[in-house]
DNA sequence: CGAGAGGTTGAGGATCCTCAACAGCCGTGG
DNA sequence: CCACGGCTGTTGAGGATCCTCAACCTCTCG
């Protein structure tokens, strides 16, 4: 199994979406020692010797924009901690309509809502590098340590508040309403990442973030508009700047 | 600290929400042994020992009908589990809507998402019992029981399952696939813990319904009576009964 | 019998969707 | 170098769905 397991379906832009790069236990304590994101993951509930041995399951993976790391349906025999770049989680209807779930940043686990099969697919928005896991190894070394375990669950319960959140945003709020809150949302998560409190890069299309939203394309480039027509929000290359953050917080609360 | 942290703030039907009786730990190997949905809850995991030492810190509580179970905001000192009854979870927005996540059935743990204060608020639809835990407690028991913190882990990953599932109901389906897939959902449910197929008591309002499906009251009033004046669904005395299953999850699919 | 709660039905309106045209950007290729 | 097509995003007009407001019905309970 070289990747294969994981690769496309719905996207067919590269023969191979996981361009193998060195693995993890390239040296003695695990790539993981030096992992930019290692903080903020899953993976920082490990001490030396165990991050060690976590080391030797990661594979370091790269994935183009646009490209697949699982597809709704597959059996599900990876788990990944993403690096770098986005990746959409999202699923398909028989309507041709989809449903993002979320937008999964640097740090952020991907697995943890599974049965055997993925319920969902992932796919890179723009470049994306990861750790990639053997389900089931790492299935086993949760039974070795259950500190990792609790991190995981731990990371499970945020998911399911983040989740409860998005459904208060699509039962209950109007266009935008949600604008505001996604905006303020990702600039959130960009900032623990470094990122800059008002400038926010947008790397998805305008379609993932209808699809995310619960509106469509159009609604949603006539909201941008109609914030940035009153000053709220600025419309810059690749993103948008925050003008009037208290008003959009207002409009999200 | 005899149930007050709880209660209620929202409903004051009762001076007291919860009516404690025996505790568990009545008989040496604990009332979980005997207890009626242990084989769905997350206390299957744990072997004679084991669940006798939950049985130590479970607390056997009643709610009645609208009472609380906890208060969004208030700190999360207690997990449930449900033993009878139906628990809704939902958040209450500024303006006055509300956003319910979901239905708790008998089996079905409350606490799986949380912070140190409860980021929803739950109460009982009907009469309720439950097995209460305090917090740190069954924290500290998820220290020593691995394979219960797994189960734990299971039911959060099923949790999240169903959220994506709510999540594409509340952006991409109309009202009547919404209902239908209400009504099919709680079917199957019932079905698991031995209710019937075809009829379906629904042990909430209107309005929860509503709130729950991000619609508004009359809408779904409106949508139920479509639905049984095209011989889908048969308005019952205190819930529904189903006509015809299949063109309900051609609508649900 | 009256009051209140929960539910249904109707009329009108707001929001968002659908369909369509168009603008800007970028890489390709003559 | 510029023309062209494709892709993404914006804007407009009209329509569908659902919401709002209001009346009314049914059932229960005092």
């Amino acid at each position: 199994m070289t990747g294969s397991a994981t690769t496309m379906r719905t996207d067919t832009l590269t023969s191979e979406t996981t361009l193998e790069r060195e693995p993890c236990q390239a040296d003695a304590t695990g790539a993981c020692a030096i992992c930019r994101v290692r903080s903020v993951s899953v993976c920082s509930a490990l001490s030396g010797d165990e991050m060690a041995r976590l080391s030797s399951l990661a594979e370091d993976i790269h994935v183009p924009a646009r490209g697949a790391l699982v597809n709704e349906g597959d059996p599900a025999r990876n788990v990944f901690n993403i690096t770098a770049g986005v990746v959409r989680t999202f699923r398909l209807l028989p309507d041709g309509k989809r449903q993002l779930f979320g937008f999964l940043l640097p740090g952020d686990f991907l697995g943890l809502s599974m049965s055997d099969k993925y319920r969902f697919s992932a796919e890179a928005v723009d470049d994306v590098t990861a750790c990639r896991f053997d389900r089931t190894k790492f299935s086993r070394l949760l039974d070795s340590y259950p500190s990792l375990l609790r991190r995981l669950h731990q990371a499970a319960s945020s998911e399911l508040n983040l989740a409860q959140d998005h459904m208060v945003l699509l039962g209950r709020r109007n266009a935008e309403q949600r604008l505001a809150a996604f905006v303020l949302s990702l600039r959130d998560r960009l900032k623990r990442l470094g990122g800059s409190p008002v400038t926010v890069p947008l790397a998805m299309s305008r379609q993932d973030i209808a699809d995310y939203l619960g509106l469509t394309i159009e609604t949603v480039s006539r909201t941008v508009t109609s914030l940035a027509a009153s000053r709220t929000l600025l419309v810059v290359p690749g993103g948008v700047r925050i003008m009037d953050a208290a008003k959009l917080e207002a409009l999200a609360a």
